[in-house]
Order: C-alpha cells, then structure tokens, then sequence
DNA sequence: CCGGTCACCTGAGTGC
DNA sequence: TGCACTCAGGTGACCG
C-alpha cells in the first residue's frame, strides 16, 4: 500500500502521538508478523521509551530507549500494514479494547490517554514485518537492505550516475529499492508521465538534463502529496486519516482518460509485472520525447 | 546482470 | 444471491 508520502504521514504521526510514551506491554496475536525471534523481540521493545519516528525509505523506524539500551524497531508495511490506536486487548472487563481479525501486534503505551492507551498493528494481507534490533544488529541489517538514498534528499549527480548505471527499463530501475528507496507504483507513473519518459526506456540512456528533470518533478510531486498526507485509494490511512492526493494523480488509476496534456487516452499496461499507466503520446519509448 | 513468474494473503469489484 | 475471476500502493525467491 504505502510509498514514500504515505510512510512520512505514518511516520510523523506517530512520532506526534506516541513519540516520548513508554511501551509498557507487547502482545502479538499473529508470530509470523514479527521476523526473526520472538522473545527477542518482546525483550528489546518492552519497556522501552520511544524517542521518534521517522521514515527510512518505505520502512517506519521507532528509535526507542530500552532496558538494554538503545534500540530500533522497524515496520515495513507492504501493502496494507497499518497503525491505529485502541484499548488494550483484555477478556471480560469491559474497559478493555479487542483484538480485530486483522491487528497482528499490541503495544500498551504508558501515559496515553486511558480510553486510547494501547497502538495496533494491523495488517489485511498479513504482508508487512515488524523486526527490532540492538544498535550493532540493526547495522548488519542495513549494510544487507543496502537501501538507496532518499529520492528528496539525493543529489542530482548520484541520481543520473545510480539510474544511469542500470541497463534495465526505467520503471523498474526507480522501483527497485536499492536505486532510490521510497518510490513505489503509483508515484514511479505519476514522475515518467510528468517528465515525459517512457516506463520502458532503457534507464542507461538517460541524458543528465532527463534525470535532473525526472528528480525535480519527482519531488514535486512527493512533496504535494506530503501535503496532502498521501494517496488513499482502499487501505491506507495514518493515525490521524487519510490523504488526498489521490484526486490529483495524473495517469494511476486513469486508464482510457484522456491525458490532461494532450487529450490521448491513457494506457495501462503490465511493466515489471506492475500496473502501468502512461501517455503513448506524451510518454513515447523512443529517446526523442515528442514535442508536438 | 536481466526479465518473467510466482508466492505471500485478504477483500473489493465485476460480470455471468 | 452466489460464484468465478481479476485486481490491489510491495518485495523476495526462483528460473531461464
């Protein structure tokens, strides 16, 4: 579900709501939500006070304080993890919260407010992993993730020389994780039909002016949808709702409207095994982009 | 190195 | 109503 905007509304509003709360108690109804060792988990989370929440790629990170020091807990969310606040699971007491078919994990939070006192995670498909790990553990993780850099942040020079040095279709490129980390479908389509490259053009013969174009509206377009707290198209929401981006996606989701640019009906194809939607007339795959 | 396909899951939408 | 089928914002494994 989530990119890269989506995560950052997560992300920020977490770190608002539960950034300085200590998480009391941990309760995990579905194990395989959790990679790797499950007491190991629990041991490093609970207890533990939550610094902040950011956004590492499409990953939410919780820098925690535990009992054994510091800590990182890590949540990819795939394609419909999600964040919520309710009570804390209990049986009979009806001051008690519980668990939904779809919440996985349960974190009760100290100094919350008494009728919200406890975060969930839920997850529809059952895709996403929660993982934590000691300073030391988190470093080999990482170096094995070998994540790309940030696609706000990234200088214009390492974005031509990372997209330039693959040989692959460009919408694959800018997909895979370790180019960039953050892109995903939706906002991959929305950058190429607003720069006017193809998905299929060969991401080596990008000129330094296309990559430079293609980082500038990419962000553009990240920061707006920010704004707007991301896309909600079905499952996707942050603690405090949803975002709107959705009603200004140019091609996602718009097959066989016309293009606001030139009034060709937008196409939807398959590329890297993904829901595609270009411009055939704005987005043509010949190097030449055609200006009419 | 590269692309294609499947697998992981559940639910929503569509067409018969 | 029900059933069969397709599709979904992500990634990782496997195969040729």
């Amino acid at each position: 579900m989530p990119e890269l905007p989506e995560v950052q509304t997560i992300a920020s509003d977490l770190n608002e709501v539960v950034g300085g709360k200590i998480i009391e108690e941990v309760a995990v109804s579905l194990a395989k939500i959790v990679a790797g060792d499950l007491d190991r988990f629990s041991s490093l989370v609970t207890g533990a006070e939550i610094q902040s929440v950011v956004r590492m790629g499409k990953w939410v990170r919780f820098n925690v304080n535990g009992v054994q020091g510091p800590a990182v807990m890590l949540a990819h969310l795939k394609m419909t993890g999600q964040f919520h606040l309710g009570l804390w699971p209990g049986d009979s007491d009806k001051k008690n919260g519980r668990w939904d078919v779809h919440d996985h994990a349960a974190f009760r939070l100290k100094g919350q407010s008494p009728d919200l006192d406890t975060l969930y995670y839920r997850d529809i498909r059952q895709f996403g992993r929660l993982r934590a790990f000691d300073l030391m553990e988190l470093d080999e993780f990482l170096i094995q993730l070998d994540q790309g850099p940030d696609p706000l942040t990234v200088s214009p020079e390492e974005f031509y020389k990372r997209v330039t040095a693959r040989k692959g279709r460009l919408k694959c490129v800018l997909l895979d994780q370790t180019t960039v980390a953050g892109l995903g479908n939706i906002y991959v389509d929305e950058g190429l039909f607003a720069t006017g490259l193809s998905p299929v053009r060969s991401a080596a013969t990008l000129t330094k002016a296309e990559t430079n174009l293609l980082l500038k509206e990419l962000r553009r377009i990240l920061n707006a949808s920010i704004k707007a707290r991301g896309s909600t198209t079905s499952n996707y929401e942050g603690l405090k709702g949803g975002g709107s981006f959705q009603n200004v996606h140019k091609v996602y989701g718009r097959a066989g409207e016309p293009c606001s640019k030139c009034g060709a009906p937008i196409e939807r194809s398959v590329v890297a095994g993904r829901s595609t939607h270009h411009c055939p007339h704005c987005q043509p795959p010949s190097k030449e982009k055609s200006q009419a």
